[in-house]
RNA sequence: GCCGGCGUAGCUCAGUGGUAGAGCAGCUGAUUCGUAAUCAGCAGGUCGGGAGUUCAACUCUCCCCGCCGGCUCCA
């Protein structure tokens, strides 16, 4: 018997008898290993472990608790949960079934709804399919063999991707550029077997079902066939796997985590603001509290944007049709704004955005290239239809403030322009305490630059501009072809929250498209008329969604300079209260924001509640501080720091208590 | 919009066809208290809205409103 080389990772080689699989080869590297790999990649592709490998193949293992290899875990247990299913219900057409970022699905044509209690059903039923070992088999058949297959099982949806894959050789034809054209039409498809359930499927998969170990279905949804709502309704039903029972644990716990910090619990809570049935769906009121911090925050980001050198004004809610025709809202977004209503014969719309506002202050007077550039902002409110099963507390919602700025320059200035608003927009969000941004570039597609507006060339020089300030932040970026807008290419700016979720808030768009339309200019050096560059941009997105992520992100225990309550002043008894009533005086004048709770409850009591609100610091007055004139002292979270001067608590509160500064102004 | 679920007091939730309940919050009183809930009493609900079935509906049926989870992260 002859045998392979076969090279690992690490740059050794491995001996394996020929016909011996990478199965064996993991037994032969080291016993431990068996059971955590549950595939491998041979010369780069994935494979399952059953493979054997040809002589000089470069082998790389793939263990479980790597982010591929919990794919492929959940891959598995999402066919074994097709399985028990297909027993359940054997009527059942099954469409897509793939490992997503916590768990995975399967969007299954069921005979009959199911619902939430079903569930345990079909995890018992996983379970016993479980527990016999079921090897998952590949089986490989050309394509036409295989739509036969499908056909005769009913499973008109195996049927429908079959046949893309045989027009397109993939099976997402808009696919086909990244992943460099695939197999030929007319190739070889591969399906996997597991106990009675055969599904296409390109794999690779885990062994056998003793691979996996702890999984649990978590919820039912309805999602259309290939996401197109002109398409059926399938029933999707989400569940999750990981390697051990601990990383279920720690999932759950995280889920858990996000539950507790909802911003619509802690805004109730809290009493920062409702969303009232009686007013509209998507329609927020901002209590005091809530609406205290979006003050503190407007008031922040006005002194940021004056001094960087924007104008600040304010604009009507509703405009004539008119306008909304020449800017062209009328045409590309009428389907979400709000209808008109009629005064004077004349039609009037409620305003989805703000830049036909700011585009005629703009035109006022005639513009001079000294008074380039010029930068509008405003704090502007708009309304948005937006369909009624979307609306998400303050993160999705059809009135809200957008942070909105827009500039008209040269195009020599445009690359100077972006790189301050940029920055601007880093700098904000890192005093509101997010220190970790992700950048997206979007740019055209250059094989559709008919759809444009704008010369290829402007587009050319634009997303040049944005590319060059971009790799000069040093902070990592994507670049996406063809998510550009028609109008222009554009920068997006999101978070990443202490969930490590990702929020896009911040966006710096480029448009060629309203200056046209509305036909601006400024007059040049020479004497002569030209078309000014115009950049859209926003920072923090939304006030409403924002706050809503601030919520999330600090779980209602704000910083303290946002904090609507910062100090809570507790006099132990009634003889207590001039004292506090004095040392609120001197904070007040410091400018720190307290509140005296001097409500007829014990002291632990009133603590608590200081705490359950989040109240930064508690100061607690009694026999002890009036005689010695000091303040007895804690911090949310259960410190206790015992007494001190009132002098030395100011002084540690004068700066904090005022908004951060954000580094570079101009 | 569509699929599934839900809607009872300000909040969290019991109540499976026969006179609407609890805890917290609120109000009143007592207590004057030292670092995460003092005690007692009172008040609070067209059971999301409307129609129907029934001797009788929070409960069953239908319509509407709202909320929650989702609606292509490559077979």
């Amino acid at each position: 018997m002859g045998h392979v080389d076969v090279t690992l990772p690490d740059g050794g080689t491995q001996q394996l008898g020929a016909g011996l699989s990478l199965s064996d080869l993991v037994r032969q590297i080291d016993a431990d290993l068996d059971g955590r790999v549950v595939a491998a990649r041979l010369d780069g592709e994935g494979v399952d472990l059953s493979t054997v490998p040809p002589a000089g193949a470069k082998v790389e293992l793939v263990l479980m608790d790597s982010r591929e290899g919990l794919s492929i875990l959940r891959h598995s247990t999402a066919h074994l949960m097709a399985a028990a299913v297909q027993e359940l219900y054997p009527e059942a057409k099954f469409a897509i079934g793939p490992p997503v970022e916590d768990g995975f699905y399967y969007d299954i044509d069921l005979p009959r709804p199911v619902s939430v209690e079903d569930l345990p059903v079909i995890e018992e039923r996983m379970r016993v399919l479980q527990a016999q070992r079921l090897p998952y088999v590949r089986v490989e058949m050309p394509v036409d063999e295989a739509l036969g297959l499908m056909k005769a099982r009913g499973q008109t949806y195996k049927v429908e991707i079959l046949e893309t894959i045989r027009r397109h050789g993939t099976s997402r034809p808009d696919a086909v550029e990244e992943l460099g054209g695939e197999a030929e039409a007319g190739g070889v498809v591969s399906f996997y077997q597991t106990h009675s359930f055969l599904d296409l499927c390109r794999g690779p998969h885990v062994p056998d079902t003793s691979f996996l170990r702890t999984f649990k279905l978590t919820h039912i949804a309805g999602a259309y066939w290939r996401g197109n709502e002109r398409n059926p309704m399938l029933t999707r039903l989400y569940g999750t796997a990981f390697p051990t029972q601990e990383a279920l644990e720690r999932h759950l716990y995280r889920l858990e985590e996000a539950k507790r910090r909802d911003h619509r619990r802690v805004g109730r809570e809290l009493d920062l603001f409702s969303i009232e049935e009686e007013i509209g769906p998507g329609l927020v009121l901002w209590h005091p509290k809530g609406a205290l911090i979006r003050e503190i925050i407007e008031t922040f980001w006005r002194r940021e944007h004056r001094r960087r050198g924007y104008q600040l004004v304010y604009t009507p809610h509703v405009a004539r049709a008119h306008l909304w025709d020449v800017s062209g809202h009328l045409s590309w977004y009428q389907e979400n704004m709000f209808s008109g209503m009629e005064i004077e014969g004349q039609e009037y719309l409620v305003k989805p955005m703000n830049c036909p506002f700011h585009i005629l202050i703009y035109r006022s007077h005639t513009r001079s290239y000294r008074d380039l550039p010029f930068r509008l902002g405003e704090l502007g409110t708009v309304y948005r239809y937006e369909r009624s099963g979307v609306l998400h507390g303050l993160l999705r919602v059809r009135g809200f403030t957008q942070d909105d700025a827009h500039i008209f320059c040269r195009p020599e200035q445009l690359e100077s322009e972006v790189a301050d608003a940029l920055e601007l927009a880093l700098a904000m969000l890192r005093a509101f305490g997010f220190p970790e941004h992700h950048l997206v570039l979007s740019v055209s597609d250059p094989n559709q630059m008919a759809k444009y507006a704008g010369s290829e060339e402007e587009w050319r020089r634009a997303e040049s501009a944005l590319e060059r300030v971009l790799e000069k932040s040093g902070i990592a970026f994507d670049r996406v072809k063809g998510e550009a807008a028609f109008y222009g290419p554009k920068i997006d700016v999101s978070l990443v929250d202490v969930l490590g979720r990702w929020w896009q808030c911040g966006t710096i768009q480029v448009d060629f498209n309203m200056p046209d339309r509305f036909d601006l200019g400024y007059i040049g050096e020479d004497g002569r008329s030209h078309r000014p560059l115009m950049v859209h941009r926003a920072l923090l997105g939304s006030l409403e969604r924002f706050f809503g992520i601030l919520i999330e992100h600090h779980g209602g225990a704000f910083p303290l300079w946002l904090a609507p309550v910062q100090v809570a002043i507790l006099p132990v008894a009634e003889r207590h209260e001039p004292y506090a009533q004095h040392v609120a005086e001197r904070l007040d004048a410091a400018g720190v924001r307290v509140q005296i709770d001097d409500r007829n409850e014990k002291v632990g009591y009133r603590i608590r509640q200081a705490e359950v609100t989040k109240v930064p610091y508690i100061v607690v007055v009694g026999d002890r501080e009036v005689e010695a004139h000091l303040v007895s002292v804690r911090e949310r979270g259960r410190h206790e720091r015992g007494a001190m001067p009132l002098e030395t608590l100011l002084d540690e509160l004068r700066e904090m208590v005022h908004p951060p500064g954000t580094g570079s102004a101009l």
